[in-house]
This record gives C-alpha cells, sequence and structure tokens, in this order.
DNA sequence: ATCTTTCTCAACCAAATGGTTGACAACGAA
DNA sequence: TTCGTTGTCAACCATTTGGTTGAGAAAGAT
C-alpha cells in the first residue's frame, strides 16, 4: 500500500470508477449497493475501490443500521491542488521568463509576433 | 495501458519518484541522466518513468545530439484542476446546504456543537 | 573507422491491483 | 427464532507496475 498520503490520492483517483463514484457522492450520500447498481461489476468490488477511497481520506462510512452511507470528505482535495497548483505555476513562471529572454533577443528567429503583451497573473 | 487521459494523468503523479521528477523539471529542462542522479535507481528506470509522465502528456522529449532533454508540460495540469475543482465544489455547496438544513432545525438532535468553524481533522 | 556517451528496448521478476466466488457478520422483519 | 438484506472478509486469478540486467541504436569524439 503506498506510504505518502498525496500517492494514495493521486492513486485513488486514477481508476475511472472510482472518479465516478466521487463525482456521485458529490451529490449526496450513498450506500454500496446504490453506487454498484450503475456497473456491471460485483458488489464486493465496488466495496474494494470505496475502501481504496476511504484509505485516501476522500471518503468515509458510517453506520446506520445495515446500511452503511458513504460520505465525501472534499476537504482532502486540497493536498492536491496545492501540490499541482505549485508546480504549474512555478512551471509557467519559467515559461514566461523563457519567453523574455526570446522577445529580448533582436531577430535570432524572426517570427516574433508583432504584438504588445498585457501582463497576466 | 490506460485508456482516458484523465486516469494516465491521475495514474503518472501517483507515484512519489515521478511527482519529484516533476517538481525537479519545473524549475527547468533536464537530461535524463541528469534526472537519475538523485536516485538509486537505474537510469533504465527513470527512462520507464519519463515514458509514463510522456504519456500523460505532462512531458515532452526533444533531441539535442546524444542528449534528449526532458521538458514539462504545465498545460495538462489544467485537466485534473477543472475536474478537482468541479466535484470540490459541489461537495462544499452541498455541505452548506445541510448545514442551513441542519441550522433551520430547531433543536433536532441537540448534540449541536457551538457554532465551531473548520473540521475538528 | 573505432570508441564513448546517452538513452531506449526487450526479457524477466516480484509485488500490487482489480476482478471473481464463497462464507459470514450485523441487523431489521416475519 | 428464522429469514432476507446489506456489506465485509478471505482466497484465488489475471494483468499491470516498478524494478532489474543485457543488448543495441544514435551521435559526437579520437
Amino acid at each position: 500500500m503506498a506510504a505518502d498520503p498525496l500517492s494514495r490520492v493521486f492513486s485513488a483517483l486514477a481508476d475511472p470508477t472510482r472518479r465516478d463514484i466521487v463525482a456521485r457522492l458529490a451529490i449526496g450520500d450513498a450506500t454500496v449497493n446504490e453506487l454498484a447498481a450503475p456497473y456491471d461489476v460485483t458488489v464486493q468490488a465496488v466495496s474494494k475501490h470505496l475502501r481504496v477511497l476511504e484509505d485516501a481520506g476522500l471518503v468515509s462510512r458510517s453506520r446506520e443500521a445495515q446500511r452503511r452511507p458513504v460520505h465525501l470528505e472534499a476537504n482532502v482535495f486540497d493536498l492536491m491542488t496545492k501540490w499541482i497548483e505549485r508546480y504549474r505555476r512555478q512551471a509557467e513562471e519559467r515559461y514566461r521568463r523563457l519567453d523574455d529572454v526570446l522577445r529580448s533577443m533582436p531577430d535570432a528567429v524572426d517570427t516574433t509576433p508583432p504584438k504588445q503583451e498585457g501582463t497576466p497573473s
């Protein structure tokens, strides 16, 4: 089993069925049988998927008679978005700098579009 | 191999070594040997990781003499952030509505914690 | 031409993954 | 109590994955 939380979350969402389940749970809590209904796999398979999502902290299961309502824990998403945003911003910044360098070169390639730029972000 | 692009991206980032490589590439392009140096795995293993990242569209490899500089393609991140944001927002909206309902109920359960903000971890 | 460097491909291996079936625990209903 | 429903656990199976070693392609250096 993956050690670090970030790997667990990414790994959990790397499966289309599990992303589908998350999408379903965003609408509202559901039981395992309800979640399994749309797919032609056994309930056990869906239960396994839910365990993966639970280990990643994306989902929680409570007890209610025989039923086990599954609930989406949205806050774990932040872990991912923070990681993603960090490196995207860094890469975009780098790209911008490269762009500046190219622009500052008189006519190395000459394909420079005659454009005046705004300053995004 | 995973069919859909979203699964490929999530799956690619589910590995700590590959996330590390992405972090490194955010600083600047690098060759396979440079990328492999910090880890005690073979260059072949890193080459495989790069292939996974490339299939996910997160990275591109060009040719420059014998060297193959690896470049980070930041735009693919958007695919993920869009997906994540959508369901997080949906789940938060749902939580807000549930919160409203609970607040509008006079004293259904009475175990209501006194107005605390933020989840108790 | 022959070496050297850089990197990928192919074959193999152990472990993880996603699925199955079968057994059974927990609980409400009869 | 016995039955039906809901869900998990255990064992098993096929495929994928992350790693290895060994061979070889591509291009500059000698």
